[in-house]
DNA sequence: CTGAAAGCGCTAACAT
DNA sequence: ATGTTAGCGCTTTCAG
């Protein structure tokens, strides 16, 4: 009971410059880094007040009259894929990097939410969003580019939406797995994708499928395409496709979690990796060099994807003028491991 | 350029007021639902003014009057686990269900950052904070307990603090993984953990594992304990280890990452699992299942934990009265997989 | 060098 | 049933 009595009040700064005979303008100031105005003296008393009090400035009456908050919002549209995790770090050091903090929420790819979201981070001031966006509503888009509401899109691109936009060349993702299991002596390839029409991510990554296919001499006939319509269906599909398609000896998963699901299928089909069956696929999740077989892949810098979208929207958000829209194309890598080796001749 | 002409100004509560020709008070009145004093008419009208001008109320004028911002923040200590993922998901979710938005972000285990952000986070008059905490800011642990600031501590526990705790059974998961792997057969052995001297969670689970010996009859002579200092150095360390223990005929790794280094290292000593050890892993991740062998794990409930931790601190904010301090602690489970089958016996 | 006063957008007594 | 008014805590002209 001796010592500090611990009682909750809010301190505001006018309970500071009382404290120290000054106004709450002198504070203000002071605590703004507008110090040219005032004596070494008064800032001293000041800030001694400030630390006694412990007070610390109420952000929300700050916004208001500035109507800047110094933060950002992210609206991601799930939380179960690691990737998403690196490119969150990513942001979450960049507002680490310049004083901002950061909202997030998840659409879980509904537009509904999506909307919703949206319109609550803007009620809230908050100075720019980070978006994976659901691609279903367009008028929404639109509606945010012509207020230049600061906003970055990441990971897809919004058809006809002038933004910025950070993604990954998801064509040359494609091809360069697929490329590689060709060259690997594969020629009838499998793509297994997710069936989303508006998602550029997916149609990119078969379109670099099939340009790898064509540069190979290949045509349509060798096209092996499945979509798959939900995760929980993924195995079964998976499974039948691959018995209704004996021919198959190389597969391209376009998205991690399926290549998971891809795994189970093959396990259970009895089809050895590489020996019957290659596979590449899409993001080199932390267990990918853990499994068996060592999974090769396409990886996507994911940290930086979001450490960049981040910065660009805070460069956005500070530069008062008209600002520039920026594209930033990030390039995949292959990393290939024993899952696609080479089929070795048979002697 | 014909339609609505779209310029990004800032529409208030004034402008509905006055183009619905009725007072801010009555705009207000309505969009809170405090409607038994409006005739149908100028609700009806008010309505359809906040329509036609997308009237969004803005959230810090709000906040600045009620000193209730409908925002909780959440501090985590790194996004790299997957684990944090699932709790955040359950976390958002209940943000969804409940109307309130999420803060985010990272203390990377440094208690200087998270003082840090939880000051921000006051600054900007967040409800209340979910965190796991550095458990190396005591006083100001105990500064948030006496002035009341609502919170829930996650994972781990602070000793002598009385908060709001979340966390699973960690003795119990350390025991349940090492009763197993002793009642197929192992004896010698080894239990991987992180160093951290203040850390509940791989202190408990440690306890676990000393625990299941001596309820198997094995003294401290059977106590191997293999504190990893950081993650990189992970795989020499453990490496090391088992050359220098040769009995070893059983590994419970403590945490999901560390299970990873373990089985390259295990690959690289060429040691079979289960064959030549058996394995027991913590936290059912989404490869756990997929790797070779398939993983034995101790599985926690990540998304509950996460929903239930966001429901307290809710209902703690809510409840004006002096609030009920509540503990919960949720159990973990053994998935039984591969890893860890018995040995068989040598005819 | 310092302060008084107005006002950011909203809510809530307190009238009427 | 509706409006007037006084702030919430802060910044920022404008005056001194």
């Amino acid at each position: 009971m001796n010592g500090k009595l611990v009682i909750a009040v809010r301190v505001t700064i006018a309970d500071v410059a009382e404290k120290a005979g000054v106004s709450k303008t002198t504070v203000s100031r002071i605590l703004n880094g507008n110090l040219d105005h005032n004596t070494p003296e008064t800032i001293k008393t000041v800030l001694k007040v400030v630390e006694e009090l412990e007070y610390r400035p109420n952000a929300l009456a700050k916004g208001l009259k500035s109507m800047k908050t110094n933060v950002i919002g992210i609206v991601l549209s799930n939380f179960r894929n690691e990737f998403w995790f690196k490119v969150l770090e990513g942001v979450e050091d960049t507002c680490k990097e310049q004083g901002y903090n950061l909202m997030i929420c998840n659409s879980d790819g509904d537009p509904k939410l999506e909307e919703q979201y949206i319109k609550e981070f803007q009620m809230r001031q908050v100075d720019g969003i980070v978006i994976n966006p659901t691609v279903r509503n367009q008028s929404l888009y639109e509606k945010l580019v012509a207020n230049k509401y600061p906003m970055v899109v990441i990971n897809r691109k919004i058809p006809s939406i002038h933004a910025n936009n950070v993604v990954v060349d998801n064509i040359k993702g494609g091809f360069m797995a697929v490329n590689h299991l060709l060259e690997n002596g594969r020629k009838h390839i499998l793509a297994i994708t997710f069936k989303h029409e508006n998602i550029s991510t997916w149609q990119e990554r078969i379109e670099g499928y099939q340009e790898a296919l064509t540069s190979h001499g290949l045509t349509e006939n060798f096209y092996y395409i499945l979509e798959i319509t939900s995760l929980r269906k993924a195995n079964q599909q998976i499974k039948k496709y691959l018995v209704d398609h004996a021919m198959i000896d190389g597969v391209f998963s376009t998205n991690n979690m399926l290549t998971l699901e891809l795994i189970e299928a093959l396990k259970k089909l009895d089809k050895k990796v590489p020996e019957d069956i290659g596979i590449v696929g899409y993001d080199d999740t932390i267990w990918a060099k853990h499994i068996n077989p060592p999974l090769t892949t396409i990886r996507q810098p994911s940290y930086d994807i979001g450490k960049e979208s981040a910065k660009l929207l805070i460069n956005e958000i500070k530069s008062k003028e008209s600002p520039t829209i920026k594209d930033i194309i990030f390039q995949p890598e292959l990393v290939v491991r024993e899952s696609s080796q080479e089929i070795k001749m048979i002697d």
